[in-house]
DNA sequence: AATGAATGAGTGTTCATTCAT
DNA sequence: CATGAATGAACACTCATTCAT
């Protein structure tokens, strides 16, 4: 018999990848079936879903709630830091902003499950979001908000926003049409990239709809 | 002696009366419980708010899906109506827009349970309130929608707005952007009245943010 | 003014008749709604069968098992009458016998509804009629088969009918075989008269089936 | 090394076991409520006869009316084998008759719970058992009628048994007589054994009470 | 550590009964 | 006394969570 002692460095590695391998399995699983709805979505849909049984669930994570705000932490640290990686030249605040907006638009493309958690996030509704998710769906929110916030207020002291209006006002009304143009490509099941949009959205910010 | 047939109609329209002060109360307790979620909303919650037995819920309402689906039809047709009551002159397709918005406003204001319901109808998501208010609301978010589509169509047709976008592309943007400036109103607890906040949305939309 | 107390007497005369009506009425519309089974009947139903107000019910009947229990008094009492109604000529016990099986299938021909209740008594089962009809139900029952009993006990004495089997064995297997063309003749939805099988059965119980 | 995989089929074949002993428990449970009726019998009362939790109940059964169904699958199918085991000699086709009236007797004595289901489908109520039982419970009352319809035209045939009665006839008369015994004994709570009384029911069926 | 059956608290819904009109 | 709406106890059923294997 070989030493077990001898095995267990590499077995432990085996261990941490395996528990990485479930724990992404049943994140990734969820995140499906959310879309559904917080209250909607069974424990037993999910391990379904993620192709385990319903006690391996629980050897990851201690209830739904914390399932739901374990995903909440992935993503948003994935959209966070897919806002962040995009190229920043302080002398063109504008750049930034139409940079800003394609990166969200692209993490919802390849994220649509997720999408639904911050529409109820920037919806500030009272319902199960926002019961569970609490402090950190509301700081994740604020985080992305911060980051419009710097590239418009950016954009204001290069002056070419008009610094009449509030930052706050101006974030709202973007992140708003934005919402508006993800609702609508969702809604008609529209097949061309969602990206595609960020002109349409980032003209619209900076020129509105008046004939020119 | 022919009094007792003269109570009757008396009678009855007293009790008429009270069906609907019953109606009415169950309604508003469930808009104000509904507002925490469909799902998370208790049957015994709406029937204590309400200040009524359990088993008097159920004399009004099949079931909770009704009380949903009877709350959908009522603030619906209230907001549908409010839009309409707006005055409407051809000749000035931008005024239409901008009391489009203030009206808009307004009826979220006064019934700002309701509006977790239009969030969750505008994100398109898969949730109860797709799952139960079905085609009803459905078609209630595109009778919205299609006030907005007519106003800034007759825009468009004055030349009054770049007919190079697409007037759904815009009423997205519009409508959208009315959502984010409603959401920071209620997020931020602004004790201001909302409807004040109509003229940097409508002036947003048509100018743009970029300095002028 | 004429003097209201002289009216009483004629008032009363009236409300008594006014009080049997509703009795009565209701006490049928229960006799309907008893034969799908007493937990399955609803008082609203009763009350709807008979044409007036659930609270109607109550003003009569302390709760759905008096209905019931009232409704087994009166139907008890109508059949134990019609089967002493018989003539009885003590020289003749075996025509006795006949007549009171006549008169049994006469009886539950023409009260259908109440047959379910003989039948689960004779079931002797511990279901609700049982739970409910306690002890009446059964000092009901033990009189009907008392009725058999003395005219068998009879025919045994008058040497007709062979002693050598015990007169309460007698009586079960005729009240049985009664019971099993009784529901042949429901489960079949035979329209001839019940009563015509009265003799199959006399015949049968005194020749058994043996070829002769 | 091998081992994990042959441990497969052994687990498996325990938790079979087992799933069988907790179905079993609970519908040997369910036959002891349901003896009070089938709506006046609570799942709550099942799992606690059971000794199992009101979940565990869902976990083998859909509803209570699945419940019944599975118990009258079980005892039907009982039932008709132990008739149909009984020895049958095409030669003495009134020894095949006594002995289904002998199985029949054996059957409901050990199962006597069960026996307040064939009352009821044999008097053809509108209850709860033919509401629920439906299909089902009519086509195992038939089968049961059919096998005494074969034995007693047999004997016809055989030219033991007068052909001048109608052989449903005479399944009515001999199955009604049964069950008359039946609830004679269970109702004086008779300690002998219900089989003895087979000769009885079987020479009355045959010879009448007539003094011979 | 994975499994999936057992558990029972929680909630929607029904309906017998009460009571104000 | 008739009426029918209000009441809330009772029960079926669900599903998050536990735990023996």
């Amino acid at each position: 018999m070989a030493k077990p002692n001898k095995n267990k460095p590499f077995r432990d590695r085996v261990r941490e990848q395996s528990r990485d391998v479930y724990r992404t399995a049943i994140l990734e699983a969820a995140e499906v079936c959310f879309s559904q709805g917080l209250d909607a979505t069974k424990i037993s849909s999910i391990a379904a879903q993620a192709g385990v049984a319903v006690g391996t669930v629980y050897n990851y994570f201690e209830n739904k709630d914390e399932i739901f705000r374990s995903l909440l932490d992935l993503r948003g640290a994935g959209f966070l830091a897919a806002l962040d990686d995009i190229f920043f030249d302080p002398s063109a605040p504008l750049d930034e902003l139409r940079s800003l907006i394609t990166a969200s638009l692209a993490y919802i493309e390849s994220h649509r499950a997720t999408y639904a958690v911050f529409v109820e996030l920037g919806g500030k509704s009272e319902g199960s979001i926002r019961r569970i998710g609490g402090e950190q769906a509301q700081s994740l929110y604020e985080e992305y908000l911060e980051r419009f916030t710097r590239a418009i207020a950016g954009a204001q002291e290069a002056n070419l926003v008009d610094a009449e209006v509030g930052v706050d006002d101006l974030v709202a009304l973007l992140t708003g049409a934005m919402n508006g143009v993800i609702a609508r490509w969702i809604g008609t099941e529209d097949s061309t990239p969602l990206v595609r949009r960020s002109s349409l959205i980032f003209d619209h910010f900076l020129s509105g709809a008046r004939t020119r």
